[in-house]
DNA sequence: CCACAATAGTTCGGTACCTAACGACTTTCC
DNA sequence: GGAAAGTCGTTAGGTACCGAACTATTGTGG
């Protein structure tokens, strides 16, 4: 390592920085500081937000493990897919209920849900209906076996929420939620 | 509303609840505890953990938004999708390494990687090459495109995390971030 | 009433993501 | 030293997800 000669601090660290690597095998705390002064190194003096960095690339992180391990143990069983067992839940709690306001309620897109709808009434768990009164408009509900399916698979996929949450006090979880919420509003804002 | 007899207490809220469901539409607040109401409606008297459930359906719904958000604002000008800009920061900040390393340092399963390393090579931002001493493996690096790609591309990304943790303080975030890697631990533990 | 804007859902083309099966290569162990 | 077992990355088949273009219907102003 080379020192800067007196007199010479000005420049700052110049960090001559070879491509000598630091390679990513450490423990966690030592990891996200080696990530950060990698980073710091290949941006040259401009500015960093570690800190966002962090927090929103976790999020990531953690619905990509969650909603694995989820379809793996809980959701397989009944063949349903994290985004199936989003709309059923839905349609258990709130009844019935039009499309658009179903894609809104599980945040997919209108031509998601349609592709979803189809798959899951393949599977005779959820009905279409038109609505009369409009005949661009369709309503979806659960059908009995949809009703039965939910409500034997959302125990078993609370408990399991419950086992990702391992660790965390009621507090932390509301904490989490309430941080994670911020975000989402920050995410969904239209305006720029 | 009918009130219980009293003296007859001990059987609990019956709540008859004939299907009078309360119409998603409210405040974020109430819309919580009307949530909460109607999923106790529908468990009859099971135990339900609401925290869990809140804080978990949160992180999905908070990664969906930001990932739209991050393709639409930020990722469409480079043609990069989330998971290829992710790819693209870790050869960026760790150098060239293996697919299988690479693989675990995104969170993807090694299918999916070699589908993005051939859309990222086609559009020549990675280069593949044999491992001589091994001639299964393969690593990966940053083409020069590649490497001007993210060094452009990442600060607007690190920006755009920022937007996404406004209103946050710095401690918020890092317990954000704590709190997910809990919960990104407790997924990916191998035991049951 | 009738063009024509607005709206709801579907279709379409594309990518990303998974798991399971495969084929090439290496290591191990008799 | 050669067959068996293990370990790579890739391939194949499937679903989920997106945005944009399309279709059918309803509302509206002249």
């Amino acid at each position: 390592m080379r020192v800067a000669f007196e007199g010479t601090a000005t420049i700052g660290q110049v960090t001559t920085f070879d491509d000598e690597r630091v390679q990513p095998e450490s423990s966690t705390g030592d990891r996200l500081l080696d990530a950060e002064r990698q980073v710091k190194a290949r941006l040259g003096g401009k500015p960093l937000d570690f800190a966002s960095l962090d927090a929103i690339s976790n999020i990531y992180r953690a619905a990509a493990a969650v909603r694995r391990r989820a379809e793996a143990d809980v959701l397989a069983d009944y063949n349903v897919s994290f985004g199936g067992f989003t709309i059923l839940w839905v349609l258990w709690v709130w009844g019935e209920m039009e499309t658009a306001q179903l894609a809104e309620e599980c945040a997919l897109a209108k031509g998601t849900l349609t592709g979803m709808l189809t798959t899951l009434e393949k599977q005779e768990l959820v009905k279409r209906t038109k609505v009369p009164a409009d005949k661009r408009r369709v309503t979806v509900a659960l059908t009995e076996s949809g009703t039965d399916t939910i409500s034997e698979l959302f125990p078993k996929f609370n408990a399991f929420e419950s086992s990702m949450t391992a660790g965390l006090d009621v507090a932390e979880m509301q904490t989490l939620a309430e941080l994670l919420r911020t975000v989402t509003t920050n995410a969904s804002d239209n305006d720029d």
